[in-house]
DNA sequence: TCTTGACTTGGACTTTGTCCAATGTAGGAT
DNA sequence: ATCCTACATTGGACAAAGTCCAAGTCAAGA
């Protein structure tokens, strides 16, 4: 995520302290963060970043594709940094984690013609859900 | 659904005049309503239904398996009578619409082994999202 | 360095949902 | 048929997650 910035510089983005810190938070790519989590982390390299402004931005790298959203639950919304590699979701029900997972077959093939009701689909998410060793273990 | 309520009072409930509503308003599969919706709908049979006992009462259709909640954005949840039929959601992302459909391969055998880190995976579920006929063509 | 439109901020507000003490009632007991 | 009481309902306070806005700040081009 490094060329994030270059890319976001490009399209006319000013580069704010505050912007520059949310994308740092999401670097490294595999983590799942709550927007309030991301302003945890965001708060600790600058202090006085505002919940709007994080919420701001992280709308707006959704809008820009570079981060994708997910909602798991009926709790807040997770925002993705791995939005350039095709991947599902395995969720532990009791703790809550998230993994990354890549699956072996295209569900976009699963679905047959007569069950599109004549949308045009142009996205598929699939979501695994199961104990993870962890609380499988206490 | 007729039955449901013979089901439930076979698990000790009370047959309140609340209760029934709920589960006739939720009666006629097919439906994906929020808990405001349900709420609405009741209050048209039994104009002093309260918010707190429409929650509640889904609250506990859930935990018996009797309804699914469905997350689908990150906006209400909503409640799905149709829990005895497997199926997944297509779900226009304009308008927002839910169609229940039902698709050609087993999505829990996608998931290889060695991409299910230690977790007891029991459930998966797939969420298709495109634009709904109506929405196209307006 | 100056200027200005874009960005940030804190707080009010909204939506969705939970919790609780007071009140009501379904259904078994008599 | 009536009584009893544990369970259910209610309204309103509260909480979590997110949006909106007017006022102040600042990145970056001139
Ligand atoms: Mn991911
Ligand atoms: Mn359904
Ligand atoms: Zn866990
Ligand atoms: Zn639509």
């Amino acid at each position: 995520m490094s060329d994030l910035l270059e890319r976001l510089r490009g399209r006319g983005w000013r580069l704010t302290a505050q912007r520059r810190v949310v994308a740092e938070v999401l670097d490294g790519d595999h983590v799942h963060y709550t927007a309030d989590e991301v302003h945890a982390r965001a708060t600790e390299r600058l202090p006085e970043i505002s919940r709007a402004t994080v919420y701001n931005t992280l709308g707006e790298l959704v809008s820009l594709g570079e981060v994708l959203e997910v909602s798991t639950d009926g709790r807040a919304k997770r925002y993705d940094p791995n939005a350039h590699h095709d991947h599902h979701h395995l969720i532990c029900s009791q703790c809550g984690t998230i993994r990354d997972v890549h699956i072996a077959s295209d569900p976009m093939a699963a679905l047959p013609e007569p069950e599109r009701f004549g949308f045009a689909v142009s996205e598929v998410s699939v979501t695994y859900r199961g104990v993870c060793p962890n609380c499988a273990s206490a």
